[in-house]
Parts: C-alpha cells; sequence; structure tokens
DNA sequence: GATGAATGAGCATTCATTCAT
DNA sequence: AATGAATGAATGCTCATTCAT
C-alpha cells in the first residue's frame, strides 16, 4: 500500500530526529530522506520544529488514548499497573525511533510549542501516579517515594527504546513481562512465585 | 580560589551541552558563557568535538576509577552492589551536567573519538554487570534477564541526574538509599525490613 | 545575448583567480564579482576548488581538442609545430586568464582533482613531444636537448598571456608569426629568409 | 655552521612561499616550519607582506649587482649575452624558491612594497634589452621584436627553477649552456658550429 | 629573545526558509 | 504538487597581528 507524501515527510524525520537529534538533523537530510527537494518539504511541514511539535503532539496523543482505554473500568492498581507498563513498553519496542524523539526533545521545543506536549505528556504521566497513589492507599504497593519510584520505573521502561531488536533474544511478551515484573518490585509488590526463591 | 580559564572553558561546555545538547550549541555560546572571544577558545580546545569527547573521557575515568576503588576487596555482591549504586547516584546527582552529557552524547562522536570513550563506558558496566552475574551464581540475586536488569537499573539510576536537586524535599543520602532500594528489589533481594510490609 | 548566471559565476571566477590567484580570492569577491550572494554561489558551483578545477579542465581540454584537430593529418613537423604555436599563442592572447589560471595554478589542486588535469596537460605536451621527435628524426629539428627545449618554447609562448593586449603595437598575427619564428629558432629550423641576414 | 634565527625564518619564508605562493601560506605555517613561536616570528620579521617584499628585494638586488658584475667592461654583445643567461640560469637552478619567489609575486604585493622591487627588476630588465638594442645596433642580432624577444627569452630562462634538479640528467654547466644557445638562435645569431648541421 | 594569551576580522561553507514559476 | 533560484544569518574554524610577561 502506497505511503502518502506527507507521511514519507514524517517518517523521515522520525528516524533522523531519534538517531541523529533535532539539532543534527539539517533541512537538507530530511529532503533527501523523503525524496523531496528541501523547497517541497515546506508543503509538508511547517517549519522544521513545527514538524518536530507535530510528531511528539501525535505519539503522545496515541500513548495517552491507548493508555486511557487500557486502564479504563480496571479498579485494581496491580492490573492497572500490569497494564501501564505494557503498554508502554510495547509503544517503545514498536515505534522506538517515535518515542525516543517524544522523550528526548520536549527541552529542544519553544514556549509556545512546547505547552500542548507537555500537557499531553503531564496527562499520561499522571495516569501512572494515580495508580501509584491507588495502589499506596490500598495498601498493595510499598513504596516510600513514589514520585521517585515513578519517574524511575518509567526511565526504566523508556530504556526499551534503544536496546529492544524484534531479532533480538527476547520477544516483546518476554521483555513486557520482564518489566511488568521489575516494576511490581520496585512497588514492593509480593508476587508469590517469587519470594526471594526460584530464576524465571 | 581563581578558575583557570581552561577549567571555565570546559564547564561553560558542560553546562551547555547538557541543556542544549553538542548541535545545538554554537561555539560562539562556548565563548560567551566562558566569558571569552570565540577565536580565543581554540587555544583552550582542539575541535568543539575533541572538547565534548574529553569531556566524556574524563567524567566516564573518574566514575570508572572511583566505581572500582569502592568494590575494591568487597566480596559480597549485595553490598557491591550498593556501593555501586550509591557511587552512581551520588555523581549523577552532583555532577548532573557531566552525566547528562556523557549518557546523551555517545552517538554524536565520530568513529575516532568515541573508541575511547565506548571503551571506558563498557569497562563501568563490566562492574555492575560482573557483580550481577556473581550475585545470581551465589544465589542471592534473582532476576531471569541480568542483562536487561542491568540496562533498566542504569537508566533509572541516571534519571536522577535530570531531577534531583540539593534544594528539593529529598537529601542525595535519602535518593541514593531509595536507588539502592530500588535496584536490591529488581535484582529480586530480599531485604528483610521490607518483604511485603511497612513504608520506609 | 544573455549570459546564464552559471556562466556569469565562472568568468569572475577566472578573472579573480587570473589576476588575484586562488588563496588571494576570497568567496565573497566572487560572489560580488558575479553579482549573487556568498550563499548563492553555491548553486553553481561545489566547492571553491572543484570550480577551480572544473576551470582549469574544460581550458585544457578545449586546447587538447583543438591542437588535435589542428595537426590532424598534417605530417611535416614544420607545420605542425607552425601550428601548435600559432594556437597555443591564440589561445593565450584571446584567454590570457583561463590560461593564467591552468598555467598557474595545477600545484594548488588536491589530489583527487589533480589528476584529471594533469592528464590532460600531459596528453597536450605529448602533441608537442612528439612533433619534435618527429622532427629530430626527419633531421629537420636540430636541438640537443628536446625536452628542455620544449618546456622553454612552451613557457616562452605561455609568457603572452601575461603581455599581449589587442590594443597593443602588434596584432595577434604578428605576435603568433613571431613565437613561431622563435620557436624554429628554437629546434634549430633554417628559415631561408633569415639565415643570418635580414630583420624581419 | 649555525645558522640565526633571523635566517632561519627567512629560508623558511623562501621555501614556503615558492611552493604553496604568499596567500597559500599562513603565518603558522611560517613559525613551525622556523620552529618558533608565531608570536616570535614577529621580532625577525615586519608583517608577512614586509617579511615577502624583503626577500624578493634582496634576490633581485643580488642578480642586479652580479648581472652589472658579470657586463662590467664587455663590449661584445653576444659575449654580454651569454653571461646575463649563464647567470640567470645559475640563479634560477641554484636558487629555485628565491626566483619562483621573485617572478610570482609581485601583483601581490602593496603599491608602497612594490615599488622598489618593480623598479631593482626593470633595472636588471634594463641591462638585457640595452645588450640586445646594442647587438641590433651592431647588427649581430636579428630580430623583429626586441622587446617581445627579450620577455621570451626572460620567461624562458625562468622556467628552469622550475624543473631543474642537482640530481637530474643534466650539469648546471649544460642547462646554461643550452640555454645560451636558444637566446643566441632567438636572438638571430649565427652561432658556426651549428648553421643547420649535426645535433650537439 | 621568546611565548602564551588574546582578539577582531575573515574564512569557506551550510543553515532554514521563501518565492516565482 | 514540485522545484530551481535565491538569500540573510549562522556555522565551526583560521587569519595575521599584538602585547604583557
Amino acid at each position: 500500500m502506497a505511503v502518502s507524501t506527507g507521511e514519507r515527510v514524517r517518517r523521515a524525520a522520525v528516524k533522523l530526529f531519534a538517531t541523529k537529534g533535532f539539532h543534527g538533523t539539517g533541512i537538507r537530510d530530511l529532503a533527501q530522506a523523503a525524496k523531496l527537494s528541501s523547497a517541497s518539504l515546506y508543503h509538508y511541514m511547517g517549519t522544521k520544529e513545527e514538524l518536530l511539535a507535530g510528531i511528539m503532539r501525535d505519539c503522545l496523543r496515541r500513548l495517552l488514548d491507548d493508555a486511557t482505554d487500557a486502564v479504563d473500568g480496571v479498579a485494581d492498581p496491580v492490573e492497572r499497573i500490569r497494564r501501564l507498563v505494557t503498554l508502554h513498553v510495547t509503544a517503545h519496542a514498536r515505534q522506538p525511533n517515535e518515542t525516543r524523539v517524544v522523550d528526548d526533545h520536549i527541552d529542544v521545543l519553544s514556549p509556545r510549542l512546547r505547552r500542548e506536549v507537555v500537557q499531553l505528556r503531564d496527562a499520561y504521566e499522571r495516569l501512572w501516579s494515580d495508580t501509584i497513589e491507588a495502589g499506596r492507599k490500598e495498601g498493595v504497593f510499598d513504596t516510600g517515594q513514589p514520585a521517585v519510584t515513578r519517574i524511575a520505573v518509567l526511565d526504566m521502561c523508556n530504556g526499551v527504546a534503544r536496546w529492544y531488536s524484534p531479532r533480538g533474544a527476547l520477544t516483546l511478551r518476554q521483555v513486557a513481562d520482564h518489566h511488568v515484573e521489575l516494576t511490581l518490585r520496585a512497588l514492593g509488590v509480593h508476587t508469590p512465585a517469587r519470594c526471594g526463591l526460584a530464576n524465571s
């Protein structure tokens, strides 16, 4: 199935921004990767910065929507966190470039464009903090520094985008499960099969 | 106590590279921050890239040396990992800019300059993997994916450089201890005071 | 008749390189002479050095082609040398800048770009040495050092580019004829009207 | 025997100006070649341009003095030209760098510094034109364009600096003699041993 | 006599962007 | 929809030169 030119531009941008960084990517690099002249590029984007902001916005919106759906109606904090981690890790493994662009470029945006992106990111992180807080209140999570733990867990899961390969030794399922496990341990959840005993 | 001009250049570079990125930092930004003309800058550095590589090399060398000292003669894997985490977190909290430069810019370096930096980083990470492996062999660590866990723990600890403030709610001691705790949990170490019970 | 912008750039370069030298000509000088911004210049050239190499290559190629045509089918060494000198002097008188650029800048080129230029120059000079050699074999040229004589004659003819003016006392015809005469004398050809007697 | 620092500077400059050109030679190149810091260089020279002018001036002065001595008291135009050519070729073969600097850099000098150099050069060339004129008046030289011939002969002899090597096939004596021969032929002098007959 | 430090001006080249076609 | 042409501003870096030590 053919891909529209605008989509080709966006994909080129995602790949280049992720690997070379926003400032390390020139408009000519983008044009070449999108097989367009640099002038034509401007039919499909505003400025280079708006292109970046658009990518970040869409990626975060999708993540937020998916996460909202995933935990919708789920009350159990353990199950909620399980789903959040799985979704987060899956997204980072499947779209490593998009997620790396999102995770690494917030400071690059000028205030005007940053606002919306930050709002989306905060809304997304609130899903996590709310869940962690709920688990603490219910006594199923045991962590002295919930905010720090949340950041730590997210950083840990973000890292997947930098090393996971579908051709690697681990399946995506295994990686996701492992991070669920790590997260539950970080949150002090007593996973019975594991209390101090066998290797997985 | 006076600071040498060369040191001033390096400090300016550390701050700017950390906050704006290598490609986002111009030679004129550096000059202004170091209170020098851009021409004078070149008395104290080679190229901009060599300046970056020098910063990364020194920071990693210090970290590697300190870590080597810290675990020297310590046999117990739990104690070793405790020290590694404490040192790592402390470095990231005290020199957030240096460590962010190191953590974010390896891909920026050209092959020639990257080599040495990668060697240092690998030597440092080997301290971690060796320790984790030893703990697994002794049966005190319980993790199905030691390599993934190592990366996860390092990413988690690296994050400290992005949010810790000496003027924040937590002392450096508390942050370090918390990350030791998180790490031990990730490694499946049964910390008695915590097996499923009280908040810290 | 209008001149294309690319041609304007090339002409400006020829004039400036000839009069101020390659290193003495800045990109801004070129831009000003070509009535373009220095950035626009780069739509019409690669690097400054490639511009130079292109000029040299084209000039030499034309000279080589013209000389090849001029002596094509001509067997008599005296007539051949007559034509080579006439063509060479004419080219140096009519395009003094191009030829000066060619004659003065071979050492400026980096190896990559020098190769082709040197090949063309050598092919051109081979026309001369082959002709001189043939004349010697036939006994019509009398010179003890044919290689040195060839260089001497070429240097002598090259000089025309530095002083000839269409508004000067001598016509191009006269200058060419005079150099033919000088060359034949250098080659020891006995021009009857002249064996030691009258002024021309 | 030791060479003074000032002399070392001058020699470095001669070599570099000759091979890379004035504009192609940086002050740092000079300093490196003279084994001095670039600041120290300025103890031994004025500006870079004055260094160039000094070299040209001295070289021309020596040439002029030597040539004046060489023809002093010699009346016969043939003998005079013989001596001028021998001296000129010898100088160009023995000091190829100095003479190339002189021959190639007159246009580089600013008016102030150019004046004296041009005067010396003109005085030197007057020795040649006076001699040629005298020969013509006496009927021993036969050339229709004495001025053009003078330039041609000088260009021809200058070329020696670009190819002569003491390790080459020809001795300096042979090269000088050959150029004397070429010059006499150009001036239409009937050298008996040669009138149309054997190879040398 | 020698140099490290310093710099304003300049270098060739690339930047992101616009616009007429 | 697409691009060649164009540019002001900026890029990293080097220039020749000065001066305090």
